[in-house]
DNA sequence: GCACGAAGGACCC
DNA sequence: GTCCAGGGTCCTTCGACC
């Protein structure tokens, strides 16, 4: 296909051409409302000059050389399409807009309020000798708004404080202060809330209100609405705002954005208006098309106007996966979202900084003493703790990284986000940075610090009442999962023990072994007979007995210095059958290995030891509380097993042990149960990885156990649900389509059939095989995706089907389509710092807590001097509890 | 084919 | 003279595993 115009610019311009800012792209390039009168060149010709030769510009040209590549190659895909290929993709396209325009929907009337240059606005209020003059919110740095005079210039948001002074030497900068804004905001939402109480606060600045039933009530048209809105915000603010409506947010957002400041726009709900309207709508003013995917469009597509996307159907399904051309096709349409919005949850919290470039590991490690601290006091603030923390750092030429960790518990404090922080950052070191940042994510849902839920079981009762070991339904709360494996949910039905109270003075139960007791565990290999042997000569002579025991009891997969070993099904089998008071005692083999799971952890690592040790503790924990409650069996402790995992003997055992009950036993005879990481994973990611390795090993159980419990799981975690909807007090909006995924987070499910989708990341498709060879390599900046790329494994792979070229329920992982578009046009969730959450629909955590003592407790407990007795540690437990 | 974790990127305000 | 933010969401890809 021809390259356009745009495209020339990209491609024929340089920085030797007679205009080289010309092909330097900036978001500053996209005129902003009060921008119109602007000499863009000299805008453009500024920027550049300020930019070029600098690390950031030398990164923005390397990202531009990015795109310029994927262009390329997706015109060359372009041109290889064959004629037949053409016609298979025009009816793929056709039908499914002709789906789509079926799907539309123009019964509801929504209307965007956006505030005028919000921050400049209110700075302007309560400093009126501003009045007039140009003026920026932010720093040198960066500009967070600038008021219509300062736009004159070419001064907008997100450009740097600088170079906005040369565009503009009056202009006077105001730091920011969202307080105020804030509490300006406020005022606004209560205007707001008169014509829809459930209104959707996008940021400080800007709501989406569905005014349907408003016009209906009063019987008046939208624009009077919109009208009488402003005025009331005028009113109760002095601020002005600008208004669009329309029949759904997408288009409501662009309409206000028409006559902005102080106007409003109304798009009729009439689709021949729409399509009008649309058609020759330029695709940057719609969200979530921005600079990258409007130079692509046009670029490859010659793509500038909506419109234009449904002309181009047929090239944009044979080029890109199924969801990004529906995205495209419903823009073109003009479709957005309509539907009232769900319950949404906050993903993540997040902090960062940016400072002069350093690899002063001094330095760096107080920046993250500093981050830690703010982000633990904003969990904390909000209640929430999470267990994936995630390292940003953007290098001093601009390259962002990111490292992340999944722990196996939710954490919030300072000290814990700062341990595992400092980790991630030290395999990265020696590194010369400019920016760090901690975001924290995967909340458990709970706050940590709320008031316990009156349906919780306490400790006593939850040790003595014996719900955990009954049908299934044993853990109080959906988010007790990381506490439970295969193991204790087969071992809660196996076990036919009756353990009269936990061996609290089991000192292998109380105490941890140091790496060094364990070090001097050796298995031998006698005539097919495996046995750890352990020195007895030390303190702990008794305990070692014990541990020799115990380990003959216990068993691992996969490979120990070349021997096949036991599978955990018979650890499990040892754990049951054999005495009650013998316990399964993890030990690190060689100094290495887990006894229990085989997950590999050097001696260096010795917080993940610990860490790991935690885990297999409360397993234990529950496990013996679970046999509580389970009639007791005669054990034979047996101190070898045979190398075989599936020993006749033990066989036997278990299969008596089925028998006798009902549960399922199936996975106690299925090898490689609860598999040990591949070792190349561990390789490959290194010693940061493995901190993840030690969690993901675990995950497998899990997701183990939850396939086999599926159903009880999910009657749990919509009883969880419902019980969270009926405490919430958020006066959220019921919500049938909300579900509680596995991982606790409300989700919504999938429509039948959206009206418009999300577009999801910017990639190209892959041509189908039989197009040619047309699985062309796309240059990525990134060196790791240059190494896929390049990587003959990736180059080699075949298209998917078409028809699977998502999973259903994949794209419908996107929660609903469009509101995604809701994330810029229709949802609530872009917002200006944390305020985003402020709304009616504001997240509601659940209040269920239970992470805290199923984990931290039990390890607290542990650590502490051994109760003597079962009493001592219920009262013990019960003291932190309440603690 | 699927669920998951990790990593990177686009986009929004 | 100052020299490109911060707080989010969502999507995609990839690898390993089941």
């Amino acid at each position: 296909m021809e390259g356009t115009e745009g495209a020339a610019n990209v491609d024929g311009d340089g920085d030797g051409g007679d205009r080289p800012w010309q092909s330097y792209h900036t978001v500053y390039t996209t005129a902003k409302a009060g921008m119109e009168g602007v000499d863009k060149e000299k805008v453009q010709r500024v920027v550049y000059e300020m930019s070029k030769g600098s690390k950031y510009f030398q990164n923005e040209e390397r990202k531009e050389a990015f795109i310029n590549q994927k262009i390329q190659n997706l015109r060359i895909q372009c041109a290889k399409l064959t004629q037949a290929d053409l016609a298979h993709y025009r009816k793929v396209a056709d039908r499914r807009i002709v789906e789509l325009e079926a799907s539309r929907d123009l019964s509801r009337i929504w209307l965007h309020v956006d505030m005028d240059a919000f921050y400049a606005a209110v700075e302007t209020l309560s400093n009126p000798t501003l009045q007039g003059k140009p003026m920026a919110v932010g720093s040198m740095s960066m500009i967070s708004t600038a008021n219509y005079e300062a736009r004159k210039f070419g001064v907008r948001a997100a450009m740097p404080g600088f170079i906005a002074r040369k565009l503009c030497p009056e202009l006077i900068f105001v730091p920011t202060d969202f307080k105020k804004y804030t509490y300006y905001s406020d005022l606004t939402r209560k205007v707001f809330r008169i014509y829809d109480p459930n209104f959707i606060a996008g940021s400080l600045d800007e709501a989406y209100l569905d005014i349907t039933e408003v016009c209906k009530e009063r019987n008046v048209k939208s624009e009077e609405i919109a009208q009488e809105l402003r005025a009331g915000v005028y009113e109760e603010t002095g601020l002005t705002c600008s208004a669009g409506v329309a029949p759904n947010r997408l288009l409501a957002k662009v309409c206000s954005d028409i006559n902005k400041p102080n106007g409003q726009y109304v798009l009729p709900n009439d689709r021949m208006a729409v399509m009008t309207f649309v058609s020759s709508l330029p695709i940057r003013k719609i969200g979530g098309i921005g600079k990258v995917t409007e130079h692509i469009l046009k670029g490859v597509f010659e793509i500038n106007t909506c419109e234009q996307m449904l002309e181009k159907s047929c090239y944009l399904y044979a080029l890109f996966s199924q969801p990004t051309a529906e995205f495209f096709c419903s823009v073109g349409l003009g479709l957005g979202q309509t539907d009232s919005p769900q319950v949404r949850f906050r993903k993540s919290i997040s902090n960062e900084r940016t400072f002069s470039a350093t690899e002063d590991e001094v330095l760096l490690h107080k920046k993250l003493v500093e981050l830690a601290e703010m982000l633990s006091a904003d969990m904390q603030k909000e209640g929430l703790c999470g267990r994936t923390l995630t390292l940003k750092l953007k290098t001093a030429s601009f390259e962002v990284r990111t490292r992340a960790v999944t722990l196996q518990k939710y954490i919030s404090s300072t000290e814990d986000i700062l341990k595992h922080a400092k980790k991630l950052l030290k395999a990265e070191l020696p590194i010369s940075v400019r920016l760090i940042g901690l975001r924290v994510s995967q909340f458990n849902g709970d706050k940590c610090s709320a008031t316990p839920d009156p349906t919780q079981k306490t400790i006593t009762n939850f040790i003595t009442s014996g719900d955990v070991n009954r049908n299934g339904s044993s853990f109080p709360d959906v988010a007790d999962r990381d506490f439970v494996s295969d193991a204790e949910t087969n071992l809660s039905v196996d076990n036919q023990q009756q353990t009269s109270q936990l061996d609290w003075r089991d000192p292998f139960v109380g105490n941890y072994l140091s790496d060094g007791d364990y070090q001097s565990c050796v298995l031998q290999k006698n005539d097919g007979i495996e046995e750890v042997q352990t020195p007895s000569n030390d303190a702990t002579s008794s305990h070692h007995s014990g541990f020799t025991e115990a380990l003959g009891s216990t068993s691992f997969q996969g490979q120990f210095e070349g021997i096949n070993v036991m599978n955990e099904s018979k650890l499990l089998e040892g754990a049951s059958l054999n005495s009650c008071c013998q316990e399964t005692t993890m030990l690190w083999l060689n100094d290495y290995k887990c006894s229990l799971c085989g997950i590999e952890l050097p001696p260096s690592f010795v917080e993940e030891r610990l860490e790991h040790s935690d885990f297999h503790l409360a397993e234990k924990l529950q496990k013996e509380e679970s046999r509580i409650h389970q009639p007791c069996v005669p054990s034979g402790s047996p101190k070898r097993y045979r190398r075989d995992a599936y020993g006749k003997e033990e066989k036997e055992r278990v299969e008596n042990s089925a028998n006798v009950h009902n549960g399922d036993h199936r996975r106690l005879n299925e090898p490689n149960h609860q598999r040990a990481p591949h070792p190349t994973q561990q390789e490959k990611r290194g010693s940061i990885a493995q901190v993840g390795q030690s969690s993901g090993q675990r995950k497998a159980g899990e997701r183990g156990w939850w396939k086999d419990t599926r159903k009880q799981f999910n009657e749990r975690a919509e009883t969880s649900h419902r019980r969270e909807q009926r405490d919430d007090k958020s006066q959220a909006k019921p919500d049938d389509n909300t579900f509680q995924r596995r991982d606790d987070f409300s989700e919504r499910k999938d429509d039948p059939l959206p009206t418009s989708r999300k577009r999801p990341a910017f990639r190209e498709k892959r041509i189908p095989v039989e197009s040619g060879d047309v699985n062309l390599v796309v240059g990525r900046n990134d060196r790791k995706k240059e190494e896929r790329s390049n990587n003959p494994q990736h180059l080699g792979r075949p298209e998917k089907p078409f028809a699977d070229d998502r999973a259903p329920n994949k794209v419908g992982g996107r929660r609903d389509g469009f509101p995604s578009r809701g994330r810029r046009y229709g949802g609530n969730d872009s917002y200006r710092g944390r305020d985003k959450f402020n709304g009616r629909q504001g997240y509601s955590l659940d209040k269920i807590q239970t992470e805290k003592w199923k984990h931290d407790l039990y390890q607290d407990v542990s650590k502490d001097p051994i109760p003597q007795n079962e009493d001592d540690k219920i009262a013990k437990l019960e003291a932190l509890l309440a603690s």
